[in-house]
DNA sequence: TCTATAGTTGAATCAACAA
DNA sequence: TTTGTTGATTCAACTATAG
C-alpha cells in the first residue's frame, strides 16, 4: 500500500489516540475491516478469596480491582463473547488478535475464540522467569500465562514475520514457549504516591515480540483494555500506528505520559535483549522420572567406601541419611559440602559410571532445540 | 487405610485391568467416589472422521461429510461433557483429574471441566525439549502441550506431595511448567510391522510426576484413554493400582504386553520426602509438663527484642499479653499470625536454643515407641 | 565508585483440625 | 456448620543502605 492510501485509510480511525470508554462501545463505533492486529489483556477474572501471606508475614497485594469481578462464568462468558464479536468486526479478512490470560479465564476465551469463529494459529506460552512462588506449598508455582493467536478465520492470510523471529530467537525457529521476565524495576510505571500504577502491567519484551511478528510497519494495532499503554509503546517504537481504549482515568493519563516520551526505534536500536544462556540447571530427580536410573537402585561414591538408594522423588537414603545426592554426600563424608554430580556413580553391565554423564546427555539434548 | 480396608473397597474394582469399550459406559458401571485419581489424554482431532460416540454408542453426528464448524465443536463439547460427567462420578471426594491436550481442544476442555464443577488446580504447560519443527514456517514451532490439574470440587482436599515433588527438583519448588523430552527411542512401542503403535503415546517422565505428585501408594488411577497404557505402567512402577479403558483391541494388547513386564520398585525406594504437616502435634505445654522447660524461665524472640516468661500451664506472659507462644508471638510481632515454634528460644548455658529443638526431641522418642 | 547485605515485591482462585 | 487455635510456608530480581 502506498504512504497515500495508508493514510487515507487511517484518516477514518483515530490513530495514536486513547478512547475513553466501554470497549464494545467505542470499536461498534469504528470502521468494519480496518485494524490489523488486537492485542487484549482482558480481566483475568481471579475470584480471589482471603488474604495471602508471604512466610515473613508480609500481605501480598492481591488483584482485587472492580474490574476484575464477575459474578459467574456465565457472566464472564457473555462479557467475552461481546468483546471478541466487536473486535471481529473491526478486524481486516487477513488481521489477526492476540489474547493473554491464565487459567481463571484462557479456557473461557479460547472457547469463545473458536465459538465466534476466529481461527487458532497458536497458543503460546509466557514462561516467566521471576514468578511469585507459591506461598503455602499447596500448588505448583504458576509460573507462566497463556496467549492465544489467532486469525479473523480459517484460511486468512495472516502476516507472520518468520525470519525476523528467528533472528530474535539467534537463528533458530521461534518456538510456542518464550522465557520472558515480569514486569518490575525501572519499566514498571509507579503513581504519584510511588505504588504500582496498574496491577497487571505486562513487560515490553512481550509485545515486542508480538508486534514484531504479527504486523508490518506502518500496521494499526489496537488494544481494547490499554491500560498503562505498553501495547501502544511499543507499538510507537516499532512504527507502528496505536488505538487504545481504556475505561479508568487514571491508566489513561498514566499511558498518555508513558507513550508521550516513547521514541520510535532506529534501526540500530532494535537489537532484543538476547540474554545468554547459562548452562541450564537438571535436577537430578530428572534422571529418575526419565528412567535413566530407575528407583530402588544404588549409587556408589567415587571412592567406593559408600553407597545409596534412589528413591522415586529423586532423594538418596543411606545408612542414616537421607536428602538430595549432594546432602547424602556430605553427609558420608563428613564434609560442609559435596556436589553429588562427581560424588556418585551408578552400576551398568558390571562398570562403574558416573552420574554427571547422564546430567551431560540431558544438556545435550536441551543445547540442539533451545528456546 | 489399614491394608485390609484397602482390599475391600478394592475388591467391587477392576483394579489392575484393561477395560474394553466406549469410557463412559464402562465409567458408569463403576462404583462412584471410588477412584483417587484420573488421568485423561482424549482424542482431540476436531476434524477426525467419526471417531466420537455418545453414552449409548451412537456416533456423534458426522464430522466429516459435511464439514461445519460450530456443529463440529458442539459435538466435541458434548463428547467432552460426557466423558467428564461420568469421570467426575467416580471420583472420591478428595480426587482430582488431570487432562492433556493441545490448542485444538483444551479451551474446551477447561470450560467443560468448570462448568461441571471441577476446580481447576494448575494448568502445567509440557515443554518439549525435542517437538518437531513447523516446516512451513507459517507458525511457531508448536513446542508444548497444556495439561490441566482440578479437583473434584472447591475446597476438597485433594492429594499434593509438595516436598517430594521438590525434591524432583533439586529443592526448588516445582513450576508449572515442566521441561521434558518427547517419548522416543526404547520407550517408543512399535507394532508388528516396525511402525510406531500409537500415535500420541506420552512419556514415561510426565506420569512419573504426575502420579507422585498427586496420589500415594495404593491409591488407585483410571485411565479412560489408555492407549498403550503409559499411565498403567507407571502407577505399576510407582506401587499403585491402575485401571485402563480401550476401545482399540491393537492398543490393549500392546499395553497388556507393556505392562506385564513392568516391575514395581521396592518399598523403600517408593518412599517420598514428606512435608512436615504430616509429623505428629506437640503440645507446647508437654515440655513444661515433662520439665524440659520450667515455668517461670523466660524465653527469647529470633530477633532478640522480646521476652516472655513461662507459665505452669504451657502459656506465655510477656508485656501486657499472655497466651499460646503463637498468640504471644504475633501480639508483640504486630503480625496476623506467628509459628511459635520457630520464634522463641530458651538459654541453657549462656546459649540460645530454639524450643523446635525440644519438639523434635519428643517426636523421636513418639517414633521409638508408637503408642 | 564498588561490594555486600538487607529489604521489598510480583495476575494467587495458597490450611488443618478440634471444639 | 461455624469458630478459634495451631503452625507451615518462598523464588528471582530489583532497590536501598551500609561499609
Amino acid at each position: 500500500m502506498t504512504d497515500q492510501k495508508l493514510a487515507q485509510a487511517h484518516a477514518a480511525l483515530p490513530i495514536n489516540t486513547i478512547q475513553s470508554g466501554d470497549c464494545v462501545e467505542v470499536m461498534n463505533s469504528l470502521p468494519e475491516n480496518s485494524i490489523d492486529l488486537i492485542f487484549a489483556d482482558p480481566p483475568y477474572n481471579l475470584q480471589l478469596k482471603g488474604e495471602l501471606h508471604r512466610p515473613d508475614n508480609s500481605r501480598v497485594d492481591a488483584v482485587d480491582d472492580h474490574w476484575d469481578q464477575f459474578s459467574s462464568f456465565a457472566a464472564y462468558d457473555r462479557f467475552t463473547q461481546d468483546w471478541l464479536k466487536a473486535a471481529r468486526r473491526l478486524l481486516k479478512p487477513n488481521g489477526a488478535i492476540w489474547v493473554i490470560g491464565s487459567y481463571h479465564n484462557i479456557f473461557r476465551v479460547g472457547s469463545a475464540l473458536q465459538n465466534e469463529g476466529y481461527w487458532i494459529l497458536n497458543d503460546v506460552v509466557w514462561r516467566k522467569s521471576n514468578p511469585m512462588p507459591n506461598f503455602r506449598g499447596k500448588r505448583f508455582t504458576n509460573a507462566h500465562e497463556t496467549m492465544i493467536w489467532a486469525s479473523k478465520s480459517e484460511g486468512a492470510k495472516y502476516t507472520f514475520n518468520y525470519e525476523a523471529l528467528k533472528s530474535l530467537n539467534e537463528g533458530i525457529q521461534m518456538r510456542s514457549d518464550w522465557v520472558l521476565p515480569i514486569c518490575t524495576g525501572h519499566e514498571r510505571l509507579k503513581d504519584e504516591a510511588g505504588d504500582k500504577a496498574h496491577p497487571t502491567q505486562k513487560p515490553e519484551s512481550l509485545l515486542h515480540r508480538i508486534i514484531v511478528g504479527s504486523t508490518n510497519p506502518g500496521d494499526v494495532v489496537l488494544d481494547p483494555f490499554f491500560g498503562t499503554g505498553t501495547t501502544g509503546a511499543v507499538a510507537k517504537m516499532l512504527g507502528r500506528e496505536y488505538i487504545g481504549i481504556e475505561r479508568e482515568e487514571a491508566y489513561r493519563k498514566v499511558a498518555t505520559q508513558r507513550i508521550k516520551s516513547v521514541r520510535k526505534f532506529d534501526r540500530e536500536a532494535l537489537r532484543v535483549s538476547t540474554s545468554k544462556r547459562a548452562e541450564p540447571r537438571v535436577p537430578f530427580g530428572q534422571l529418575v522420572e526419565r528412567g535413566m536410573l530407575r528407583p530402588g537402585e544404588n549409587l556408589y561414591s567415587m571412592n567406593n567406601r559408600h553407597k545409596a538408594k534412589v528413591r522415586a522423588d529423586g532423594t538418596l537414603i543411606g545408612d542414616d541419611v537421607k536428602g538430595s545426592i549432594h546432602q547424602v554426600g556430605a553427609a558420608l563424608e563428613g564434609a560442609p559440602s559435596c556436589n553429588g554430580w562427581t560424588y556418585w556413580s551408578y552400576k551398568r553391565d558390571g562398570k562403574m559410571v558416573p552420574i554427571d554423564l547422564l546430567r551431560q546427555q540431558i544438556r545435550s539434548e536441551m543445547a540442539e532445540k533451545p528456546s
